[in-house]
DNA sequence: TCAAAAGTGTTCACCGTACACCCATGG
DNA sequence: CCATGGGTGTACGGTGAACACTTTTGA
């Protein structure tokens, strides 16, 4: 019947994932130590091959899943790798996506059963073939979504204090936010909401935690409202 | 030696272009009727297969220049798109690009010995395949990039009116502009070079013309300055 | 009572936006 | 001399940035 694409190459089409996690004051990403050939040993960033019958976003959180024991988390596409050499152990090419996720609710379960491991951006230890672009790369386009659209909430708890949100801020901008400032913004933006509710972990007077109200967003976004921070 | 990634699949990696010009008022993309089945005698973008060998950049390039003559524009990659039976044909991915072309330079060669033919994106004529979401990215992805980085000049003539310019920008961002505020803010960006030559075609008066300067603006952006329209 | 973090408003500079008239020229 | 498009400046409101003191409470 259909012959037309016969005539062409077939090519193995990896995947990574930068997977982002925050923890108190740094933005962490997870690695694992690779245990096989080739660059066994070395620092690798989690990924895997597309299936034949995959799409990539199922591919992704297939992998995701499967290293890391970790589901339905914010995931997006952010590019595809493709240097020829880039995997000196055979001629692949990589899509790299990357992924949000809350440390908090994800920590037991990595340490034990997996052998990921948290590491701040901020070390930036050196990985193996291209990953270190990827993550370049994703750190950028998280820095252009965080400020665009209200995503940065994905690696927070549910609910969190202002000093909390701040810090992840200047985190993934990697510059420091105004107290005072940061606090009328996020408040002009009218998408959290205030809960009766404090945490005293931090201080003596303790700080009233919030939640991120994605209903009241939605239906303010239908109106014409866009998240700017 | 190396036998770790035998077992998985190889998929049919496809790769297509969408190729933006603008003409006078509108921002137009490049289709082709495309002369193969399946969907033989549709439209569709011009696309071509990665070979084993190749960069994505490259096959990008080369596509294009087999398929138009065009060589030497800006290209960016898009997104990879890669729901499994977007081919009816076999299961392919087919990572976008998109390329910014001057229409001028470009309109003989493409008349006469190719197949393709521009069409207005506000026609929004009814491609195969997924290939209209792919232009709807392309086209988000053109607005976002338009306004902070100086490629819409890659649309233009190397000799350009203000008011060329200034249609060029109402039809990427598809909203009328005020012409002295448009100009102030070109103006005050300070990045074009204003010749001692004038456009008579248009108007009895003439008006003038202008030039990019890319010297001038690297070296500002070296300097910490960012385009912004 | 004191140490430590939480919480709270105002002022000012700058930027984006709205807006209308004169100029130069060829026919 | 007139019709046509080219070219130019200002005033205002809103937004972003700088900035310091009071409150609460457990030890």
């Amino acid at each position: 019947m259909l012959t037309s694409y016969n005539k062409e190459d077939k090519i193995l089409l990896a995947l990574d994932c930068i997977i982002f996690g925050f923890d108190k004051n740094d933005l962490n990403i997870l690695l694992i130590k690779r245990d096989f050939e080739p660059e066994k040993g070395k620092l690798s960033l989690i990924g895997g091959f597309l299936k034949q019958s995959e799409h990539l976003d199922e591919a992704a959180n297939r992998i995701l899943f499967t290293l890391t024991g970790i589901q339905n988390v914010y995931m997006e596409q952010l590019y595809t790798f493709s240097k020829v050499d880039r995997d000196p152990g055979e001629r692949t090419l990589s899509t790299a996506y990357y992924a949000l996720i809350n440390i908090e609710e994800h920590n037991e379960q990595l340490n034990q059963q997996f052998a990921a491991q948290w590491y701040s951006i901020t070390e930036a230890p050196e990985l193996i073939f291209d990953h270190n672009e990827m993550v370049d790369k994703a750190i950028s386009r998280l820095r252009r979504r965080a400020i665009s659209k209200p995503i940065g909430f994905e690696l927070l708890p549910e609910k969190f204090t202002m000093k909390q949100l701040q810090k992840l801020y200047e985190a993934i901008l990697d510059e420091k936010q105004d107290k005072r400032n940061f606090i009328n913004k996020i408040n002009s933006l009218d998408v959290l909401v205030k809960l009766n509710e404090k945490d005293m972990t931090s201080s003596r007077k303790g700080s009233f935690l919030y939640q991120f109200d994605k209903e009241k967003y939605d239906a303010k976004v239908r109106d014409g409202f866009t998240f700017k921070i």
